[in-house]
DNA sequence: AATTAGCACTCACGACAAATGAGTGCTAAA
DNA sequence: TTTAGCACTCATTTGTCGTGAGTGCTAATT
């Protein structure tokens, strides 16, 4: 289908996007002519130009202005012409090895560091904690007549706030709650457990309420995990002409702070897609004049987040997929080397 | 000194903020007349605003248009003019419970519910935590040779990661450290711990590794609570006409994107003081047209954070105040119920 | 001495017109 | 199929002018 473009069409896109991409400013028959194909005149550049308007790919803000690319074509671009080199990347990866000591501090704040690499906006997202697993749930004797819950699971410890403990005999209710609790619990993954508040009715009475304590720690704990969204280097967007226009910062702020609309955005409900690259209100609605690339992680075979960048719709593609590819590589070595 | 304005003065100025603060249009001597003083000509507010103007509190665009109130104007109306009444708090109070079921809610997310009250970007931040008392250390046995540290404080618990234990012996190690964790640690505050690193030359050498763990974890803890800044309804700020200029949008995302700057603005050396109001760039280089209202809140006699608004210079000071007041006023209730 | 009416003056702002020039589409020739 | 040439379009810039809001000043009034 879109796929048939003439070798000089692609070169010509190439060009239309790359200039634009660093320019922000409509482009024009002669400014190819001049800079990227000099072997052919302006006119037939022209003629070119209006096929691969009438093909979508293009449009003309007005009739004697140059033309900008369209969300369409942004999307061949990625989809088609786009390659990463080994020199790209090479150049990341020296770039991250100059700038950060270790993949722990990338990890740690990712995000910034992403934005940092490639100015633009950065987004971190942790994955769905659906699969989080229970090892252990321990009652911890406090002072007085409290106790403090650790959730054990295979992905760190969940402690919160200290429960009440019924006044007597302490030591042997934590004993036998201790128990009861890791009958019920462990082994179960967190989302099977949020789905079924009927275990505490199968329990012995008088464990009800630390029952329900437990219990509402773990739903909130997955519930606050769920939402935890970073953004680092929102001032960045400003470096890019296009928010000079009060409303598209407008856009921009409205998206970049309510973490529902990102979720919405970035969540792919294809499991196996690795990049994610979504280009103008085609991909979302709310992504007017804006493109979101973004990347999922996995760490033994288990998703742990997305990270990705979100700016103008001419966004530097290229670079973009370099360094989340290479953080993608990054995170692979750390496994390997684990 | 600038203490001295004739009532009408004052009256002329409290309604040239009054308007401003509402209708962000300079206002003319007629409007004036019109609305608030009709017993007088403009000829005479014109000569009063002449005055008023020689002295710093009012500033004009251009010589045919009306006045705005200066940086001053603000000061001297908020620390001379303003008075919340009894109606007021009445009305907020009134507002915060059809608002919110209970306190619980509002200390919990206080940024939000202010930010939504008084319609300006608010944010929430927590005090320094030098004087917070460590009242136990404790290691807790899990599993594969690691423990968890839990350090109990008068504030709650810290948890973080397991560490590791010397290979034989677990049991007999974890009692014996826990008691020379008691012993160091314990009554200790949070300041005194992190400027004393030689605690640890002073330990055996056979638990300078665990000492070390838990001194980092009480140091990064530290760090990081301090750096604790929660910002809601940033988006609000579109509310405001003088927010469509980019330049004042840049400003402001800059000032509210960036934690230090935040904390340098709002920090109070003077303890002492409960309501900080800051106003334009006489406060603080950066508060270029722009407010800032924060209170500190206590919690049994301890400061736990302070609470704020940051928006347009013409702010709604009194609204503002007021609220903050009365969600003072609920957190001393709440301390007296208990 | 304070207040006021009256009037000349200033200046931002919007409307309109004209000039400019960048870039196009089309046509006819190579 | 490519290209040179040219007429055409239209955003942008610049300048001029009229309008009106609001002021500052002065002279008369209380």
């Amino acid at each position: 289908m879109d796929k048939e473009l003439s070798e000089r069409r692609k070169k010509i896109l190439t060009a239309l996007i790359d200039s634009y991409i660093s320019e922000a400013e409509p482009i024009s028959s002669s400014a190819i002519q001049e800079k990227y194909l000099p072997d052919v005149s302006s006119a037939t550049i022209r003629s070119e130009l209006a096929t691969l308007e009438e093909m979508g790919f293009l449009t003309q803000p007005h009739v004697s202005a140059g033309r900008i690319p369209s969300s369409k074509a942004y999307r061949y671009y990625v989809d088609n012409i786009l390659e990463i080199s080994d020199d790209d990347t090479e150049q990341i990866k020296s770039i991250l090895e100059t700038k950060y000591d270790s993949i722990k501090e990338i990890v740690k704040d990712g995000a910034k560091v992403v934005s940092d690499i490639t100015n633009y906006t950065s987004m971190l997202m942790i994955s769905s904690t659906d699969n989080i697993v229970i090892n252990d749930v321990k009652l911890v004797d406090m002072y007085d007549g409290t106790a403090l819950v650790l959730v054990v699971t295979n992905n760190g410890t969940i402690k919160d706030k200290d429960i009440k403990l019924p006044e007597n005999n302490v030591k042997n209710y934590i004993e036998v709650a201790n128990g009861l609790l890791y009958r019920s619990f462990a082994g179960k993954k967190l989302v099977e457990i949020v789905h079924s508040h009927n275990i505490i009715d199968a329990q012995l009475h008088d464990f009800k309420e630390v029952f329900e304590q437990v219990l509402n720690l773990i739903i909130d704990y997955k519930k606050n995990r769920e939402e935890q969204v970073v953004i680092e280097g929102k001032d960045k967007i400003f470096n890019y002409p296009e928010y000079n226009d009060i409303n598209n910062v407008k856009n921009f702020i409205s998206i970049v702070d309510n973490k529902d609309k990102l979720h919405e955005i970035v969540d792919e409900k294809d499991g196996s897609i690795e990049f994610s690259v979504k280009i103008g209100k085609d991909a979302d609605e709310k992504l007017e004049d804006m493109a979101v690339v973004s990347a999922k992680y996995k760490m033994n075979g288990e998703e742990i987040g997305q990270l990705g960048v979100i700016g103008p719709q001419r966004m530097n593609y290229k670079k973009v997929l370099a360094v989340l590819k290479e953080i993608g590589k990054m995170f692979e070595d750390l496994e390997n080397n684990k």
